[in-house]
DNA sequence: GCGGATCAC
DNA sequence: TATGGTGATCCGC
């Protein structure tokens, strides 16, 4: 998209600014910027939204208060000191300075809005947007001179321009548009770096260097006539000659900066091709220079897909950038590259233009007296006491022109999520099931790339338009929507609870998941885990008949997988089958020794013969009903509890740990009771994890940890998993 | 590791 | 009637 960035300096008002205003040029159409603030004011006034970012903007404010009180105690002597530090990185920093390279950004111009354009002529000489009467993605630039921009609700367009019209987005469509640019970017960097289908940084270094040397053969370019372009001017226009070299697609930007030369025009030609004349009628040679490689980018974007596109060539990516954006639309802009034309350049540039520096941290140095990079400079000791380290030094770095050198492929994704926004959500029903179709998504989407990972997010945006997010992290790794969802369920769970009786009032909700472990530490994961299997299903209904059974009998080493000879062993891992609470049944503990770290041992609480017995006599919810009403029996420890869900009851294990292992644990950096946490997910196809584990008891050297799980009666596979590592 | 914020697109 | 979705990073706990 268009960088939203291009808003004015002398704003009266913050938020109008965040909606998009900018300077209206006083032309035939559109509206002046007073018109349009009122507009949006009178639209947004008294809205949730509203209220919500004045309060953002109170705190921004507060900020800025805590930062200026924090300036005032600041004595000279430190700044002196202060001083001497920051000017000995900068002259690191000048030292490094690297002019060397060719950087290219290149930048479609209101790329969806153009690309409905030139495939719906109907839609050519009007304003339009793509997006929804909710949200815009972009405007074309008769649109934005009605203030309407990306980022803007749709409906406030339309107030601002009623003769608007909204194409609904086809995302298909621009990003088969995109790989045909992409596919000529390739030849100038085969490692160009992608930011989204619009916009790109290539470093064109190499491509120079292997240019000068190549014939004008090369570097010649068919011009291709418009017959062959359904959407592009009239036929009779096209073939005039002198049009010819000029712009072939369609008008989009009738402002378009008078002094731009548009790609392969005939100055051009004649400079590079004075002597032959036959290649002025059809074709265009581009010389070897970085501003005659962008030209012949841009020409062959345009030729391909009738689009234009704006580009910066700067000696590094921060400067590029901002040089993308200095003759927008359909132009481009380069800082040679010395450092004098690179603090020509940097002199009076408002930092607001740099990639990075958003409206918070504008207003935060604005405050300061800081709105151009001189002044950044200019504050540069000042700053170093004020923000923190990471922040000054890249204040300092903008300061002085400089930026990225060099393309940095992007490395591994480090989160995926889903989010979605909806209409006032208030049930605890609704907003689980809405839950657990995310975690579904997300699921889909990391079974894509293969990923699986340890912490799951949830975030939640009430209808206020304040959000929260609550993270939980395991040791061991997830991926499946089942996992993901117990987990998130959790996580939602919790914050149902705290505001309850009070529903929460939802207007959007996300999963993320996150920490993704490589293909090898999956498989390591996985092997490693010891897994004790706690299954207490297949026999509860046995249990619930006959509370006698002996624990040995239900407790079965079930793998065991490594070599344990070599193991540094866990002393113990003691369970007990809820000794408090359930004093009837016999308390269930297990030694494991000689249990690696690299082994996987997996216990299971099962009779055999119960496994033979369950089919037949499989309780009916209905049963359940009849026997208690409100009152069901845990069927492992036969604990009375009362529940207004009689299709479910709980079954309840406590684990206790001795101190060995939990020093193992924590040598690991294990925490037990997130462990358990973890390990106590629904691992069934229909049971709830019911509570969260709490650390109950410490008694001598064991701490115990208990888990309690709600259990479908007809669940085949009512499986508790706790495992470490 | 968590949660809020900021930023880009 | 109505103000997005995805991913990254940083800071202060």
């Amino acid at each position: 998209m268009d960088s939203t960035k291009e808003k004015n300096d002398s704003c009266k008002d913050d938020l109008l600014l965040r909606m998009g205003l900018n300077d209206n040029k006083a032309g035939m159409e559109g509206l002046d910027k007073e018109k349009i603030n009122k507009i949006i004011m009178e639209a947004t006034k008294g809205s949730r939204f509203y209220e919500n970012e004045l309060k953002k903007e109170k705190q921004v404010n507060q900020r800025i208060e805590n930062m200026i009180q924090q300036k005032a105690q600041i004595t000279s002597q430190q700044l002196r000191k202060a001083q001497l530090q920051v000017d000995r990185c900068a002259m690191e920093l000048e030292q490094s300075r690297d002019l060397n390279n060719t950087i290219v950004h290149i930048d479609m111009d209101a790329f969806y809005a153009a690309v409905e354009m030139r495939d719906n002529p109907e839609l050519k000489d009007k304003p339009i947007a793509v997006g929804s009467s909710s949200m815009l993605s972009t405007s074309n630039y008769r649109a934005r001179r009605f203030g309407v921009r990306a980022a803007m609700p749709g409906f406030i367009a339309k107030k601002l321009c009623p003769q608007l019209t909204i194409v609904p987005p086809n995302f298909d469509k621009y990003r088969a548009v995109s790989r045909e640019v992409k596919e000529i970017l390739a030849d100038y960097d085969p490692n160009f770096m992608a930011m989204s289908l619009d916009e790109a940084y290539l470093n064109i270094t190499a491509h120079l260097q292997e240019r000068q040397n190549w014939p004008e053969d090369k570097r010649k370019y068919f011009i291709k006539t418009g017959n062959s372009l359904e959407n592009g001017k009239p036929e009779k226009e096209l073939n005039k000659p002198s049009e010819h070299e000029r712009s072939v697609s369609p008008l989009l930007f009738e402002d378009s900066p008078p002094d731009l030369q548009p790609p392969g025009n005939t100055s051009q030609v004649n400079n590079e091709e004075q002597n032959n004349p036959q290649t002025i009628q059809n074709s265009v040679v581009f010389g070897t220079s970085a501003e005659e490689v962008v030209k012949e980018i841009r020409f062959r974007i345009e030729q391909k897909t009738t689009l234009t596109a704006s580009a910066g060539i700067a000696p590094n990516t921060m400067l590029a950038k901002v040089c993308s954006d200095k003759n927008k639309p359909n132009g481009q802009y380069q800082i040679l590259p010395n450092r004098q034309a690179v603090m020509d350049f940097i002199k009076d540039l408002p930092i607001r233009k740099v990639s990075g520096i958003g409206k918070v941290t504008e207003k935060m140095l604005k405050a300061l007296g800081i709105i151009t990079c001189t002044e950044l400079y200019q504050q540069r000791a000042l700053l170093s006491l004020l923000f923190s380290e990471t922040s000054w030094r890249y204040f300092l770095q903008i300061s002085m022109g400089l930026g990225s050198t060099h393309l940095t492929r992007d490395g591994e994704r480090k989160s995926m999520s889903v989010e979605r926004t909806f209409s006032e959500m208030s049930t605890a029903e609704e907003q689980y099931s809405l839950c657990q179709e995310l975690c579904s998504e997300l699921a889909r989407d990391l079974q894509k790339e293969g990923l699986k990972g340890r912490t799951v997010t949830i975030k939640l945006k009430n209808v206020n338009f304040e959000v929260k997010t609550r993270a939980s992290t395991v040791s061991s790794v997830v991926s499946t929507a089942e996992e993901i969802f117990a987990l998130a369920k959790e996580l939602l769970r919790t914050e149902i609870d705290a505001d309850s009786p009070h529903p929460l009032r939802l207007r959007l909700m996300g999963v993320r998941l996150s920490s993704f472990l490589s293909e090898e530490e999956v498989n390591k994961k996985e092997n490693v885990h010891h897994s004790f299997h706690l299954c207490e299903d297949r026999d509860y209904e046995t249990h619930q008949k006959n509370a006698e059974i002996d624990s040995e009998d239900c407790a079965e080493l079930v793998e065991t997988i490594g070599n344990p000879s070599e193991a540094e062993s866990i002393d113990a891992l003691s369970n007990e089958h809820s000794k408090e609470e359930c004093s009837s049944l016999p308390s269930t503990s297990f030694d494991i020794e000689h249990c690696h770290q690299n082994s996987s041992c997996a216990v299971a609480l099962e009779s055999e013969d119960a496994g033979s017995l369950r089919r037949q006599e499989l309780p009916q919810p209905h049963l359940y009903e009849e026997i208690t009403d409100q009152v069901l029996i845990c069927p492992v420890c036969n604990l009375e509890q009362k529940t207004s869900d009689l299709t479910q009851f709980n079954v309840h294990v406590d684990i206790c740990l001795n101190k060995g292992i939990i020093q193992e644990l924590k040598k690991d950096k294990v925490n037990p009771v997130n462990q358990f946490k973890e390990s106590t997910r629904n691992t069934g196809n229909s049971g709830r994890v019911q509570k969260a584990v709490t650390k109950t008891k410490r008694s001598g050297l064991m701490t115990k940890y208990s888990a309690s799980k709600k259990i479908k009666p007809d669940n085949p596979r009512n499986t508790l998993d706790i495992f470490f590592k």
